[in-house]
DNA sequence: TAGATTGTTAATCGATTAACAATC
DNA sequence: TAGATTGTTAATCGATTAACAATC
């Protein structure tokens, strides 16, 4: 099933959802949940929940709400997240290391979590060809083979910004629509892919303008 | 000089802007630039690059456009990144321990950027003592005394999510005003204290989304 | 002066909220 | 049935864009 021109906005609070309903599905007490209770859950209004859901379809029952169970699996489906995604992560500093790490752990602990890293990619030889919990390091040179070989879908950059258009390029080439960017950089992309921007540092300068003395 | 209720939107754009202005500092060719040429390059369009400084005073010459020395001292002194501001970091795991170095790397490499990472905490006895680039880690029990004897203003969270509130909590009872949340747990804070999230399984949830066929 | 670009107002667009009929 | 809550439409709110007078 496919729905077209959904807003950004709404994508973004989908995996909030997702979450609050993860974590009501470990309690077996918990079967419904109300718009009220969700919105509040993932810092939502009400309203807004039963739009955002609207958009896909009718999940809930009028005068009860909606199965926890149900409409997780729903979302779930909703997001692509009902089947594994192969991820390749390009950058084996130390933040590449830690979010493999984090990746890793996520991936065993929690088995619904279908975002699994499949390799990794850097180019100092001193790297290539040894495991980083369990995953391969790959020559940025293997981009192109081992995307096709591996299935990656989606990768994480965390190399110096110099070169994050760079590997952007290669990775696109290779077929990969969706990139985490840990690089300081505005990543030029053509249509169809899609870019999300995680920068430590431009999120710290936007706080700092919140210290000044409040009104 | 203070203003009220601007909104966030616009916030998030001025460390985009101030970071093209940083770049294009480097060279001394470039003394003036239009809001069209500052738009396209970080990705705004003009008319909303010279609504969002328009809020803040007048900072353009018309015909000729901004300076950019002078545009980006102003903006630097809005965002309050004109005086250091000094940093805690919770949460000493690889994650933590690779934004350190991150951090640490940045401030050594660029004089004007002022967030200066200036202590670490951990719970872990063998972590308690010994420093990382430099920085010294510090005991949880310690985050009262060392922020105000270090005059703390921020801080990155990167515990495990079961911890983040009552850490989160520590903070803001020593005074901390503005965090950075790594850990996938929304935070509860009190009117006037900031939080940034920084949750990378939210982010490659929603790019899964996107992976689906295209129309 | 002629050309260019700002600062600002009015128009448009899009997202959120309020309200309520439908219905479980 | 009575009470509760959805799905949806209309109203509101806020953010972006278009347009242009002011002016360098």
């Amino acid at each position: 099933m496919r729905w077209k021109k959904i807003s950004d906005a709404v994508i973004r609070r989908l995996p909030l959802y997702l979450r609050v309903l993860d974590e009501l599905s470990a309690d077996p007490e918990t079967e419904l949940i109300s718009s009220q209770d969700l919105g509040f859950r993932a810092g939502v209004s009400p309203a807004l929940v039963r739009k955002d859901l609207a958009w896909f379809g009718e999940f809930g029952k009028q005068g009860v709400g909606y199965e926890v169970a149900f409409l997780r699996d729903e979302l779930r489906r909703i997001l692509n997240l009902d089947s594994e995604l192969k991820v390749a992560l390009v950058g084996v500093g130390s933040l590449g290391v830690a979010l493999t790490r984090y990746n890793i752990k996520r991936y065993q602990e929690d088995n619904s979590f279908n975002l699994r890293l499949a390799a990794l990619f850097d180019s100092d030889p001193k790297k290539i060809g040894i495991q980083i919990e369990g995953i391969p390091v790959f020559s940025i040179d293997q981009i192109g083979e081992k995307t096709e070989e591996l299935g990656l879908q989606m990768a994480i950059i965390t190399v110096p910004f110099e070169s994050a258009q760079i590997i952007t390029d290669m990775l696109v080439n290779a077929g990969v629509r969706a990139i985490l960017n840990f690089a300081p950089t505005k990543l030029v992309v053509p249509e169809g892919v899609h870019v999300a921007n995680a920068d430590l540092s431009l999120e710290l300068q936007r706080l700092a303008y919140y210290l000044q003395d409040e009104e």
